[in-house]
DNA sequence: ATTTATGCAAATCGTTTGCAAACCT
DNA sequence: AGGTTTGCAAACGATTTGCATAAAT
């Protein structure tokens, strides 16, 4: 990530915290900095293996602030472990994701603009009419990455 | 669910555990029916609520192995339940989710044929490009149900 | 008869929380 | 100072598992 976008991210995320009251302390910058160094949503222990010094109580903690911020996002994989990544409105880079059902892994991937845009605005009109407020969607494929086919 | 189409069900989830070497037993026979009785996937608490006298450890143990066998597929919501579901090749009814944020509830929701299709070749092309062998897609609808809206 | 499933209770493990010390404003 | 975050260790809770008994083949 280059520098001018890294140091960007860094005062959206400030604002965004303190706007929520909440302080942009070092633990916190420390995870957002490891989430935004990486091309996928990590685990708690992926994390902690790459902020070093981060206690894993503070781990959790911060990823809920951040996440009730917006700042961070839960993603739900195929296996135990919870995973998280930055907001895609931090990233400005709208992905899906590739879910291994073998190893658990889970890498992004994107589709063409105009299949997302046609699936965003189908969907939403479905859901409208079922009574449903629909605030984002969740477009996963599920199958074998190249190292477990 | 009509008796004869009920009555099928349960001889392709019987051809498919005795495929795999398992038993189809009382307490599968109960899983598989409750699963089939609703529109919507359901937690363990739910499945016991309906499976009287179903002990929880068999439940786990049943819904594993009827996950291994393909007969159930597990949903991950937006909270910290599984969910679990009839696959959707025994009930030929293929849909997506509308994932409640707010109560965690989950609905079951279907779009356009034509859509569907479009999306299916879409993203299988672009996985496969990725070197990624796509088993299925997931694609479900987080918001707000009309109760928490 | 032999293998597999069951049911209870205990263990496991990712996640959460209480509390006193360190930190920010 | 007054509130928040931290870090450790203990607690929590959904899920898993050991083991003796019951059921299925």
């Amino acid at each position: 990530m280059p520098a001018d976008l890294h140091t960007e991210l860094h005062g959206v995320v400030a604002e965004r915290l303190q706007g929520r009251e909440q302080r942009y302390t070092a633990n916190r910058r420390a995870v957002v900095e490891v989430l935004a160094s990486t091309d996928r949503p990590l685990t708690i222990q992926q994390l902690l293996d790459r902020a070093d010094g981060l206690p894993q109580s503070s781990a959790y903690r911060n990823l809920t602030v951040l996440e009730d911020t917006g700042v961070v996002h839960r993603v739900a994989g195929s296996d135990e472990f919870a995973r998280f990544e930055l907001a895609e409105d931090l990233t400005d880079h709208h992905h899906h994701h590739l879910i291994c059902s073998a190893c658990g892994s889970i890498e992004d991937f994107t589709v063409g603009a105009e299949l997302e845009k046609t699936i965003e605005e189908t969907l939403d009109r479905a859901a409208t009419e079922a009574g449903f407020q629909v605030d984002n969607h969740r477009l996963d494929l599920v199958g074998h990455c190249r190292r477990c086919a």
